[in-house]
DNA sequence: CCAAAAGTGTTTTCCGTACACCCATGC
DNA sequence: GCATGGGTGTACGGAAAACACTTTTGG
């Protein structure tokens, strides 16, 4: 954007600028990176895809990409998303733009990074032989490309401050879901165990989700009571 | 940054994109903009920049500019931060990357902002007759140029938010500074009226500041304590 | 002595946490 | 009838919120 030009520092005629470092630099390339989670088996995963071809060739990777002309951040995220999940209407946020992952491009790269929310079940992974995307759990990540590690536990970070205290795990659960799914998907993020009369308190005092009246049953035990999210958008609390 | 790149789609030859949009997409412009915060006058102003040049020429704007060759996001950032007030060790983060701002430069352009927090007793405004510098309250903004009040509206949002859960007031006062003096800080940019006694409670249990043992009387009254933070860099409570 | 600003405690309410047993169903 | 998972209430402690008067100084 042009927005103000620089004009305090009095001594850098820029058209001296303009020759040590033409459209290169002032136009740094940029990227978007879509961080997308999802729970399965109690395990918080994330989706990474194998890099087929240099740099950092056989490690693995955010999935992202370059900007579409006249696209927006947003739509490139999705776009991503839809690329990679086949899914649309799920939690999508901007994370951070970070400047210094990339260490292989001359002058350096800007990657504008979001982060998803996904359920599992609902996921339809892209099928493809080269660039094969695939889902790691969180505690066992593979050598990752582009200092994406920092990418990750940033995206983490976030990720449990946001559980805290809006609803986003709308975004990880099947429609409809008994108390206990969803205390499990809390467990695992935040990795800790939680009390499950004080959870359930807390979840329906908060009015974010509400029964069904219908009940599931799996194997032994007694039947659980099906909920779902009042809303399905990012809600903060209080 | 390359990251993966993205064969997913399959009926899309690179080469026809380039044809369509070539670098002038593939690498939108970058620019980073600073939203410098102060308080004067228990009144939360910003650094607005008047433009001497279109587009938007005599509308004021958020201080920005493109990225120097080599130079970091937070480096670009700090050195308009130094440009503009002439301080350099005060608060400053990322805020948001904004896509949608330039609705000038042909396919846009990229504005990753941040937002710094001054004590205008130390900051010396850059003095220059073209794009000159100029503290704007917050309740009363001139005519802004490029979107630039939704940048505004978002900054203001994630300070009051800063406010209540870290110590980023240290960098809006000045090294020692009286418990009421705290208060209209905080009672500036939340926009409400503060109890004094719980308010002084809850700054003394954090730990944040500490007394230095000087007084400072200010016209009739009794003087008052002086106190310091006990940290002049971030710190989240709890 | 009076105006002006600093400084100080107690009570109540609310929220988070700790903690253990009964209920409904399948096999 | 027993194994399995679902479902429930109460007591405690700490933090936030409400609320009014005394103290110290300058003029």
């Amino acid at each position: 954007m042009p927005s103000t030009p620089d004009p305090s520092r009095l001594p850098r005629p820029s058209s001296d600028l303009r020759k040590l470092a033409p459209q290169k630099d002032a136009q740094r390339p940029t990227a978007v990176l879509v961080v997308i989670y999802t729970v399965i088996d109690g395990d918080l995963r994330v989706l990474l895809i194998h890099r087929s071809a240099e740099p950092y060739r056989g490690l693995w990777a955010i999935p992202g990409g370059r900007l579409l002309p006249g696209e927006s951040l947003v739509d490139a995220a999705t776009r991503k998303l839809m690329d990679e999940t086949g899914l649309e209407d799920v939690f999508l946020e901007q994370l951070y733009t970070f400047g210094d992952l990339d260490d292989v491009t001359p002058g350096g790269s800007i990657a504008v990074t979001y982060f998803a929310l996904v359920d599992n079940e609902r996921a339809r992974l892209a099928e493809r032989p080269d660039w094969r995307p695939e889902w790691f759990s969180m505690r066992e990540l593979p050598k990752l490309a582009f200092r994406n590690e920092e990418v990750l536990h940033y995206a983490l970070e976030r990720l449990r401050n946001k559980l805290e205290y809006t609803n986003v795990a709308y975004s990880l659960l099947p429609g409809r879901f008994t108390l206990t799914q969803l205390q499990r998907v809390y467990e695992t993020i935040l990795a800790r165990l939680l009390d499950k009369r004080n959870f359930r308190k807390r979840m329906l005092s908060l009015q974010i989700i509400q029964e069904t009246g219908e009940r599931q049953a799996e194997g032994a035990g007694r039947p659980a009571r099906l909920y779902r999210f009042r809303r399905r958008e990012p809600v903060a609390f209080s």
